[in-house]
DNA sequence: GGTGACTAGGTGCATGGTCCACTAGTCGCA
DNA sequence: TGCGACTAGTGGACCATGCACCTAGTCACC
């Protein structure tokens, strides 16, 4: 469901093939939601049967044909209702702290291991999310490349809130990390 | 996957039913996974099926019968390769941030809304939390009923750190939010 | 001249997860 | 006497996701 919404999101910036969404997705909400291209084509497919987008096959001298998706007006329509509509409770998954949780039955290396393994991904998390943030703040000061400037500054603002939101998470676990190492490890 | 694992983990404490299995989980693993009791069911069936577990059959008079669920060896053992192999990156999936993302195509008061939504349901996450928080404390503490006891108090802080890990990343959001919403609803 | 990356568009299948409804008896409460 | 909650387990449809695989041409580099 979801991920139907965030296409048709993106297919507001401009009209594009499955090709070209999937650099953008990437380059976007990659951070808080994850596709690979099957199911981005799926998707597109399903919006087109939908009557939320239309495609149009363009040729092309050597190279396949691209067939570009355009967001109708119903599209445009299903998704501010999307927006507009009630937020559910998301109920989390995480495989990490179920290997925690029955952490004892492992010897304490090997809860110590679990820790360190996941902070490393904390702070690649860290990493990757500041280097986005700096890019997109860029972006904001000085225009930078067309394909970024998603939908004006308002846009980026809440663009750039959503990278925050992933940093402030990822600094969160870091810190969480501390103290459980602490308290567990002791 | 995951839950298969999860579900030899709640069976290490004791044999159960479907039912029993239900009930544990709502009372420990669920504030970081989520399931229902159709897919305990299936996941028992899938677990027996491997020979992870073996049932029993037990007659009540007055009640449906009982088919108990004992861990085997083989069960425990596939538990510990699962807690002892490489933790991999997760990728995260949180469509309140996609409509936050997509949130310029709302109104200002859509984009207040949609974060005051939020900002209830992260308290509600902090209290209900905070409350479980400290029924393991008092466990941690005084001994308490039999069920609660989960594998001795080294697996009692284990489960501490999972919740803490839930109330952290709860405040986060709440702190976060009163950040987003001086900066976005300028 | 070969290798690999890029452009472009998919298909098929298995697994996992969600939703909903159904059976069927017990028990307490109003 | 009827309603809802509890105990216990099932069936089936559907949606979402992941992984592998395929076609087919262009281009740069070694």
């Amino acid at each position: 469901m979801v991920l139907r919404y965030l296409v048709l999101g993106l297919l507001t910036i401009r009209p594009m093939t499955g090709y070209d969404l999937k650099r953008a997705f990437d380059s976007s909400v990659r951070h808080f939601w994850a596709a690979d291209r099957s199911q981005l084509y799926r998707t597109l497919a399903a919006i087109v049967d939908a009557g939320l987008a239309e495609v149009e096959v363009v040729p092309q001298e050597s190279y396949p044909d691209r067939k570009v998706h355009t967001i109708t007006d119903a599209g445009r329509e299903a998704l501010r209702d999307w927006l507009a509509s009630p937020l559910e409770p998301e109920d989390s998954r995480e495989p990490f702290l179920g290997r925690l949780f029955f952490g004892d039955l492992l010897d304490g290396d090997g809860v110590a291991g679990l820790l360190a393994a996941r902070r490393a991904l904390a702070e690649e998390t860290v990493a990757a999310l500041t280097a986005e943030e700096e890019r997109v703040a860029a972006v904001l000061a000085d225009g930078g490349p067309d394909a970024d400037r998603v939908r004006g500054t308002r846009g980026l603002a809440l663009r750039l809130a959503t990278l925050r939101h992933g940093l402030a998470h990822a600094r969160t676990e870091l810190a969480w990390l501390d103290e459980t190492e602490r308290e567990v490890l002791a």
